[in-house]
DNA sequence: TGGAACACTATAGTATTACTATTGTTAAAA
DNA sequence: TTTTAACAATAGTAATACTATAGTGTTCCA
């Protein structure tokens, strides 16, 4: 995607973070960093000092950034989300067709992603294998109540709201809006993850995003048509 | 489900465990006792520790039956997973109607379940808990492709394509049966957790297991239907 | 009947993790 | 100029995920 906005920002909600990383260098770093070593080590090996120690500060310094790692997987999955919806706007803006808006989320949700100038410290591909292999850890947990209250998961229901509303512009009377589209987004990431780890598990060809797209738009639109 | 048959017994893949813990006492009250604490504590905050404490042993008699808590995870969803595939087949067994057996399969994968008194030592219901809550992590880990090698997610691909043979009997030109059923499989687990914890994401309402195998018998048959 | 073999208990120990706390340095804001 | 803030440096803690070893009691079978 070609800079489109010089100065625009994705910003994530303030109970994520105990200080804005976005606000310093160092909040940078962490965040560009965090994401290549979450990548490398996995969530589990991932810990808050080798982080430290690759970017030449101390633990103390990130824990005044993000109270866990959990609060900073969940931010790195926030700004993803947040990054997906200004890309779904952006894509969808008057285009007058819902059926059309439909089918540009679900390209957007089946992940063909270019790195996006926009934001030079967040490397989205890489970012994007992080949401895959570890988001659903982000809200597996017994804490999920307490987070959600505190709004970690605002991003994620909101983009999901928006796009719902398209299929029920194309078909008020489809039942399960929501649960489509929760679907659709789930699916695509473990349909990728199984394509890459489990391939019995699925028809999609690692690396071709176009079999996804595919099979997840003949999903949806056979879902909603109306009888 | 009536005990139907008295000596029938759940078994996982050897390479599983380090000693079967069907063998002996111990072993049945480490599987037992497991399921109901991690259910209680949640994966992260289960510890093979606080397991000793409660059977009354010690971590390294643990430690004897299971190389680790994610091969103990790795058991009790194959046995899962080995649990539904007996019930499929016992359900699905002298139905000549392929679209009636996929809409068993579906009913069974959408976790309607009862307690199932034939295996003393395992409560079902808490056991899907679990699978709902902290399947994902079996796989979602930098360890996949070694644990895949071992045969950790046999049970599980057993499973999956037994359904995909089904809709590959419907309709031999959809492209997509793996597919299909890992995501509604998948789909199955987070919409009950949606259900119950981000309720803005399913239309499926806490404890309706009905209206999900509403939603997902739609979208299957839907999306296989001839053209 | 004796003696291995085995299942389990008891205890100890290790490296690492996920933090918290404290003190000191530097550089910029009031 | 004083204050404040951001960060560095160091230390410490309770818990985790193991590993190791020695000892006890029961069973098997020669």
């Amino acid at each position: 995607m070609k800079s489109l906005l010089a100065n625009i920002k994705i910003t994530v909600d303030e109970k994520v973070y105990l200080k804005d990383p976005e606000s310093s260098e160092k909040g940078q770093q962490i965040i560009q960093h965090g994401i290549l070593l979450i990548d490398e080590l996995g969530l589990e090996a991932f810990t808050f000092k080798k982080l430290a120690e690759r970017i030449g500060t101390t633990e103390a310094t990130i824990y005044r950034y993000f109270e866990s790692k959990h609060t900073l997987l969940v931010y790195l999955i926030s700004w993803y989300w947040n990054w997906l919806e200004y890309k779904l706007v952006f894509a969808t803006s008057n285009i007058p067709s819902a059926e059309e808006r439909l089918k540009i989320a679900i390209h957007i949700l089946s992940g063909e992603i270019e790195n996006d100038l926009d934001f030079a410290h967040v490397d989205e591909v890489v970012l994007q294998r992080i949401v895959v292999a570890e988001s659903a850890k982000a809200y597996l947990t017994k804490g999920v109540d307490a987070d959600n209250q505190e709004g970690f998961f605002l991003s994620y229901k909101r983009l999901c709201r928006r796009i719902a509303a398209i299929i029920r512009e194309i078909n008020p009377d489809y039942k399960y809006p929501d649960s489509l589209v929760s679907t659709v987004a789930e699916s695509a990431h473990y349909q990728i993850f199984f394509s890459q780890h489990l391939p019995s598990l699925t028809n999609i060809n690692n690396g071709k995003q176009n079999q996804l797209e595919e099979f997840l738009t003949d999903l949806v639109f056979k879902a909603i048509e109306k009888q």
